[in-house]
DNA sequence: TTTATTGTTGATTGACGAGTCAATAAACTT
DNA sequence: AAGTTTATTGACTCGTCAATCAACAATAAA
């Protein structure tokens, strides 16, 4: 069976499975045996391959963070005007890929590994400063000094607002969400605009 | 040693050292025996007392919420205006109590817990609806119709400035964390007022 | 003073899970 | 063909931990 070249695939299918399990069970308390068999493989492997479960976690934020950053930038790509900017890293925060339920249970408990790994409160800060640079961007044209502090509360409301997604039932509203950003967003800026 | 009436207050230590335990590791993966320890006790005691970790769990729950619950009481007592009414719901959520280090850690935890635990979802549940209505007595006054979205945004800032604090370092600062949801507030009440 | 009742713990059980290892097999190299 | 590297797993080790139990101590009730 061995063809070569298996450890990319692998380490993928990995990194999917461990998110999903995390999200599904809602925990941190997932075995590598569940892990591994969602990814289709021995527990062996996947040890063969990370090392260690925290290595599988840590693979599995930085994959997480490396998609909702391509897809800010992908949206800040076509955006012109401030307001766009921020309004399309706000787009993003919501799309179906990121706002769905496992990435924002998974999400949470990366929260919650960042307490007690050190490597995790780094990847956790590296995600808050692009987030608030992004913003910042296109509030600086928008607000100038009062950026800062919108910035600020409106990176705060984006993490609770996916806080509170994990406790509702049923799919995310993901239109709703993105209402009350802009709620905040637009009660900003108004005395400006 | 036994002195009699002793269940009582082996339940409060108890609780009360399961909501330090989480908060100073950042996990539930916390040991019935660390956290009968830090109470002062045996594990066998605990179990006596509890059945199980997870009641001691939901205890813990109960009781930080219990401690909110009674400062948002007493704050509202005192305050006049509606708008005094918000900024009580305020105080109170960032006040030196609540909020602080290991408090904020075991929160963010218990809405781990949540997840899995349907008891523990419920018991949020309600933590939400309080804070809601609690939000909405003084916000309907000031904003009308307005007020429904403002409060929700105003909740999910509130649980974001808390999810943000676990990961700072140094002290939790209320202050700042105030002066953000008032930024929110004053935003979103300016054309009215 | 016997008899519950309540408090308390050390020792034990039983389960589970991370990580290791030895063994097997297929593919590439020379 | 012999040797090396990569892929893969079942079986095993070793530790941990929730929960239980048996036993002991002290107070209250009879």
């Amino acid at each position: 069976m061995p063809k070569l070249g298996m450890e990319p695939i692998r380490k993928e299918a990995l990194v999917k499975a461990t998110i999903f399990e995390i999200g599904r069970t809602g925990s941190l308390d997932v075995t590598v045996s569940q892990i591994a068999k969602r990814a289709g493989m021995s527990s062996a492997l996947a040890h063969h391959y990370f090392g260690s479960k925290e290595e599988m976690f840590l693979a599995a934020m930085r994959h997480v963070m490396t998609i909702y950053g391509a897809e800010v930038r992908d949206a800040l790509c076509v955006a012109q005007t401030p307001l766009e900017r921020v309004e399309a890293v706000l787009a993003a925060s919501f799309s179906a890929t990121n706002f769905r339920r496992e990435a924002v249970g998974a999400w949470l408990n990366f929260w919650v590994l960042a307490q007690s790994v050190p490597q995790a409160k780094r990847l956790l800060a590296v995600y808050q400063r692009r987030l608030r640079s992004n913003l910042l961007a296109g509030l600086r044209p928008l607000a100038g000094p009062r950026a800062e502090a919108i910035a600020t509360g409106m990176g705060a409301l984006i993490d609770g607002l996916y806080l509170r997604e994990v406790l509702k039932s049923g799919p995310p509203d993901a239109v709703a969400a993105v209402g009350v950003a802009k709620v905040y967003l637009k009660a900003c800026l108004r005395e400006i605009a």
